[in-house]
DNA sequence: TGTACATCAGTGAACGCGCGTTCACTGATGTAC
DNA sequence: TGTACATCAGTGAACGCGCGTTCACTGATGTAC
């Protein structure tokens, strides 16, 4: 539960003080990782007493959890906004093109994310938060898919436009975790982008065959 | 460094503390996560006392670095085997089966394991002995496929076997991270079956089909 | 196989530090007039 | 707009606990004869 939840007036002060918190804990999670990390490390990298912590939130895992959500929001509002704007005649390969590049960001993001994945793993409570951004995530993919010109001719093993932005989320995970250990991002792009070509485009390299099996 | 470098004797007894601590470290970072790990809470649950530990290793680090090692050893053995033992003429869709059975095992190693990936992703040694030994599986996995019947028709977007054995890690990568969260195996398995027939079949569910067009 | 001895491996008490947590206090902020 | 007052937000000292680390000691293990 969030300290201070009384429905009282939140000063200016206060919203400054918690937005400094939580960008550095930002960049401690990234560097040192959670579990590696301290209230008071925190603290002082955001320039406040532990005191001003134990105002704001009420222990480490609240803050990160606040950390991951506002960041997640972010984000999601990013890659939604990214996939909506343009008109409906995208064709599939050209909303891979767009979901690659606005899919993979920093390392940094990637580093706390997958803290918070491990962290959700053990409690359900988490996971089932992650999950929904997660579905909401792919919920924006399966639409710009669904949209997209040529889209009958995706794979039928994959089902709906559901079942392929089901793929397109574990193709993401999966090279997440490889430019994790790599720190390469060109080539990680460029991998997706590829894999995404493969399950999304019938392994042909073009969505000329029309071709329904469904 | 391990502690005890000395080429000297190897006692029975040693072996075993060694074994003992390392099996209750496995419990309890499957439970609870390296980084919310104490060298105590290790002891008390292997039964020893803190000296022990220090016999035997110079920090938590270097237990968890043994811990991985040991376990990712034993199972690039598992799956290597599971791969070879049989002839050469299983088809792509029968290697895929063998495949999903063989990676998806219990939800503790994958645990243990994420947890080694986000610390990998911080130390760039650490990174590139994971690095290795994903290298070593990837490569048991070309093979299979190099082998297998049919293997020619595999999508041209992801170049040659090598390049489908790297799909076929960032799919066994993405769902991981499903199962983490979820944690319905059964699922993951029919997922992943799903991902990799898409990704190495050409999509028609078949590899009836033969054409080359490397 | 048995005994004596040397070395090794794990014990557990002791020390001290880092840090989580609390709290009386004070300067900051917002409100009323 | 200015002043007085009430409440709030962050300070920093203090406390204590958990645990990392060390080390003198003792029972276990292995070896030599």
């Amino acid at each position: 539960m969030a300290a201070r939840t009384t429905g009282g007036r939140v000063t200016r002060r206060r919203v400054r003080t918690r937005a400094d918190l939580l960008d550095a804990a930002f960049a401690v999670f990234a560097a040192k990782g959670f579990g590696h990390v301290s209230i008071e490390e925190v603290c002082q990298a955001a320039g406040y007493s532990r005191g001003a912590f134990y105002s704001n939130f009420d222990s480490l895992d609240e803050l990160f959890f606040a950390l991951y959500r506002e960041r997640a929001e972010l984000i999601a509002e990013q890659v939604s906004g990214a996939l909506a704007v343009d008109g409906p005649d995208l064709d599939v390969p050209a909303a891979v093109d767009r979901v690659t590049e606005v899919l993979l960001l920093d390392r940094d993001w990637l580093l706390v994310k997958t803290d918070f994945l491990v962290h959700a793993a053990r409690d359900p409570a988490v996971a089932r938060t992650l999950l929904e951004h997660r579905a909401r995530l792919r919920r924006a993919i399966a639409d710009r898919l669904g949209r997209a010109r040529g889209h009958c001719a995706l794979p039928a093993v994959l089902g709906d436009a559901d079942g392929a932005a089901h793929a397109v989320v574990a193709a993401y995970d999966g090279v997440t975790t490889q430019l994790l250990l790599d720190g390469d991002v060109a080539r990680a792009r460029g991998w997706l982008k590829q894999l995404l070509t493969a399950l999304l485009t019938d392994g042909s390299g073009t969505t000329a065959r029309a071709e329904r099996i469904v």
